[in-house]
DNA sequence: TTGAATACTGTCCATTTGTACAGTATAATG
DNA sequence: CATTATACTGTACAAATGGACAGTATTCAA
C-alpha cells in the first residue's frame, strides 16, 4: 500500500481518534479548524489523497461522510477489511456517492486487496453458468476499463447488472453465462457504456 | 435505568448497527428513511426520549450529532472472524487439532457464526452442478451428525471429500452434484460413515 | 372522562456541511 | 527549464441536516 506523507497521516490519525472519541468522524471544517488551516479545499485535498491511497472512503454529499479503511497501525488484531454492501448502482454517481449501502461486510484482506473494494448481492441466475448464484455476495473492484473477458458490473439502462464483458471489431457485448439469457451488444459508435468495476470473488451462504 | 419502549429500542439498535457497520451514526433523515417514517420530527422526539433515558447523547446543531452512551449489549468485538485453511482432513481426529493448517481466513463474523468453523480448498469438479467450483473455499461448521440433504465434508476411505448428504431406507447416499460422477452408496449394515462438518458456505477468488 | 405519554404526519427555515472554482507556493523530477 | 505532486488560501453555492411549529391518533392510567 502506498505510504501518506506527513500530513496526510496527521489528517488521517485525527479522524481516526475522533471516531474513536465521539463515535464519529469529523466534519472537513472540524479537521480545518483543529490544525488551523484556513482552507477547506486544503482539507479536501488531503482526504481525495488519503482515499487515493486506498486508506479511507469518501461518501459523496453525507455528512461525516468518511470510513476508515484501513488504520495506521495495520494489522491490529482482525486480517479483515470492511467493505460496503451496496443494495443498488444507481447510474452515473460513483460507487463512493450510493446512498443505499445496506451493510458492510468484513473481508480477507490476503484474499481481497483494495482499494475500491465494494460488494454486491446478486440477483438472478444470469450468471448460473460460471457458478454465481442468486443471492451471492459478489466481490468487485471498482473500475471504469475492463478487458475482454472479465466478468464486470455494466450500468445498462440505469440498472446494475453482473455481465461478462465482450469486446469484439468496435462493439461491446455483454453476455450472461447463462443460455436462457440473450447478449447485449452496444453498437461501435454508441458511446455510452458504464461500467462500475470489476467483479474479483464471490461469498455464499449456503 | 429507565427501560426503552419498543420503538426507542428499535431506533437505538440501528443507530449502534450503523456506527459499526459505517463508523459513523445516521442522520435523523437517514433513521426516517431506514423505519419507512415519513415525519423527521418522529424521528426527534424518539431520540430526545432515548436521551432523556440516558442511552445517547445529542449534541445540538451537529451533523449526525448523536453519541451512544450506553449499548444494548455491546458485544463490541471485530467483525472479524479467523479460522482456520486445512489441507486435508484426517480421519478421528478433531478439527482442532489438526496440523497441516496451511494458513488462516479471515470471515464476517455476522455472515458466518462460530463456533467449530474451518475452511477447506474445493478440489476437483465433483459438485459444480450446484456452483461449487475447483478452487473455491469452502466454509465448514464441524459436526458428526447432518440431515439429508445437507452438503457436507465426508470421510471416505480416509480422504475428505464434498458431497450431498442422503438417507434413503437406511442406506446412506454421497451424492456428486455433477452428472460425470457417481453416487456413493453406504449399506444400511455398514456402520462406518464419518462426516467431519457441514458446508455453510463458499468463497471464490476468481 | 380526562389527561399525560407515546407515536406519528407535514411544512418551513437556519445552520451545517460538502463541493466546486480560482488561485499561490514549494519541493521533487526529468 | 518545464512538469508534476503536494500543500495551502479564499470565495461562493447547493445540498444535507438539525430544529421548530402545528397538528392527529393511540394507549394507558388516574
Amino acid at each position: 500500500m502506498e505510504r501518506l506523507t506527513v500530513s496526510q497521516e496527521r489528517v488521517l490519525s485525527f479522524i481516526i481518534a475522533c471516531q474513536k472519541n465521539h463515535g464519529s468522524p469529523p466534519t472537513i471544517r472540524e479537521i480545518a479548524l483543529h490544525f488551523g488551516y484556513r482552507s477547506l479545499n486544503n482539507v479536501r485535498q488531503h482526504l481525495r489523497l488519503i482515499e487515493r491511497k486506498g486508506y479511507i472512503r469518501l461518501i459523496q454529499g453525507k455528512a461525516r461522510g468518511v470510513e476508515v479503511v484501513v488504520g495506521l497501525d495495520m494489522d491490529s488484531g482482525g486480517r479483515g477489511i470492511q467493505v460496503p454492501l451496496v443494495g443498488s448502482v444507481p447510474a452515473g454517481k460513483p460507487i463512493t456517492a450510493i446512498e443505499n449501502r445496506e451493510d458492510s461486510i468484513t473481508l480477507d484482506q490476503n484474499l481481497f486487496k483494495g482499494p475500491g473494494l465494494f460488494t454486491l448481492r446478486v440477483q438472478g441466475e444470469s450468471m448460473s453458468g460460471i457458478g454465481i448464484l442468486d443471492g451471492d455476495i459478489a466481490i468487485i473492484r471498482q473500475q471504469q476499463a475492463a478487458e475482454s473477458g472479465d466478468i464486470v458490473v455494466a450500468l445498462i439502462d440505469g440498472e446494475a447488472t453482473l455481465k461478462r464483458y465482450i469486446q469484439q471489431n468496435g462493439s461491446i457485448i455483454f453476455r450472461a453465462e447463462n443460455p436462457g439469457f440473450s447478449d447485449i451488444t452496444i453498437p461501435a459508435d454508441q458511446g455510452e457504456v458504464t461500467i462500475a468495476g470489476k467483479l474479483i470473488g464471490i461469498i455464499r451462504k449456503v
